[in-house]
DNA sequence: CGGGATATTGACTCTTATCAATGCCCGTGG
DNA sequence: CCACGGGCATTGATAAGAGTCAATATCCCG
């Protein structure tokens, strides 16, 4: 696998780095060889249940992991920007699956690759290990999020996140749907609306278009969120 | 830190093993020495915000995780038994609280200890790695059950993982009260009362006390859970 | 045996889901 | 260039699930 919308799979060359946004605790010391693959919107990148044997890193666009039940209920654990990785479930068979928001171009490195003993690659563990700590803390988060928070809290919480993510000018670009937002934050995508447009009621926010939010007031979102 | 209610703290010899409940990709091949600290009910282990430099395993007892918002409400993000590891958040701020659920005994690890390069420690990054992968793992499980699942479902889910963990007969003792089970479950502790009379009604457990629940019908319980 | 903490049960409320009807935006083709 | 069409989003009316408040009940522990 590793997918059917696979592309011209060219060579990823060094120097790989580690993206600083998620701050290794070392400093990477490897140039590992990824292939970069490009998946268009929608299209899956992994699924659950299969075998799994790669982390990825995203190199443009935006990734969401999700779960499914078998009713078909969806919970999004998480939407991955450029730079960030992804897919910490190598060795065994995928618990989730990924699939990319618009198009995407990620770059998959080889897990068994990763951890081989070879030599002083002990660097790379730790900055694995490392990045898995965070993605644990970042679940403790979530977890906080969906089980003791409100639907306008949530919705204050994510805008949040994206604009921290996204940096600049308090102007979010979301590249998913209501829907997304919905399954991501277990809401229903009605709900979703009805408190964006509650934030804009209260003045913290500007719908520019559906999908681009001005945060005009990041403070008062702030105490909203918690 | 590292606590107030910390004991007599004696050394924990080795053979040191990681809890083959956590399969360690590798197998140990390091015997640090810990330290055993000993914890009355409800006395806090770290507090979020703490510096952390330890990871801790459970011996005896349970340990509770949480987090809270400044207006006191609370998720628990996981309960740890005899054998489990938890806090990895080393290097930095403790981004959780952790507290004995019951009286309970751990050893804690020196972080920094675990990952000096001194040796071929190599092994024992790849264990901490292999450990964090699978608290991700089971955050996604944990974020599906708080987005998605209703309060039936969601007690389900609980008994059996329950039930999982502590092997044997069917017959879970839950150390924790219900108001804890509630904040893990993102529920009221009255909804959960209510719920596990409702599992009651449907003749999939028997509560043996309000501690002690007996599974009558795990294949029932497991498809209610999802 | 008594008493405080923990748990259950009930009545009612409130938030969010559900079902349904428009509305809007954007790309396509006439 | 404009009209059409389809996906996506918003808004409304109602329902349902879980929360809240409150009154017992039960279980330990001393």
């Amino acid at each position: 696998m590793l997918t059917q919308s696979a592309v011209p799979q060219t060579a990823y060359e060094p120097p790989f780095t580690f993206p600083s946004s998620q701050k290794p605790a070392v400093s990477n010391s490897l140039a590992p060889v990824g292939l970069v693959m490009s998946f268009g919107r929608n299209a899956e990148i992994y699924a659950e249940g299969e075998i799994s044997g790669y982390v990825y890193r995203v190199l443009s666009g935006v990734v969401r992991v999700s779960k499914l039940l078998p009713d078909g209920r969806r919970q999004i654990s998480a939407f991955h920007m450029p730079g960030e990785m992804f897919g910490f479930e190598a060795g065994e068979i995928h618990y989730a699956s990924a699939e990319a928001v618009i198009p995407t171009k990620v770059v998959a490195f080889k897990w068994e690759g990763l951890l081989d003993v070879g030599s002083k690659q002990i660097n790379v563990v730790r900055e694995l290990l490392s990045l898995a700590v965070l993605g644990l803390r970042r679940s403790q988060d979530h977890l906080l999020l969906l089980g003791r928070k409100n639907a306008l809290e949530r919705l204050a919480a994510f805008l949040l996140q994206m604009d921290a993510r996204s940096g600049l000018s308090h102007v979010v670009d979301l590249a998913m749907p209501r829907h997304d937002i919905a399954d991501y934050l277990g809401l229903t995508l009605e709900t979703v609306s009805r408190m964006l447009a509650e934030l804009k009621e209260a003045g913290t926010i500007k719908l520019e278009s559906a999908r681009r939010v001005h945060l005009l007031d990041v403070a008062k979102l702030k105490a909203m969120s918690a």
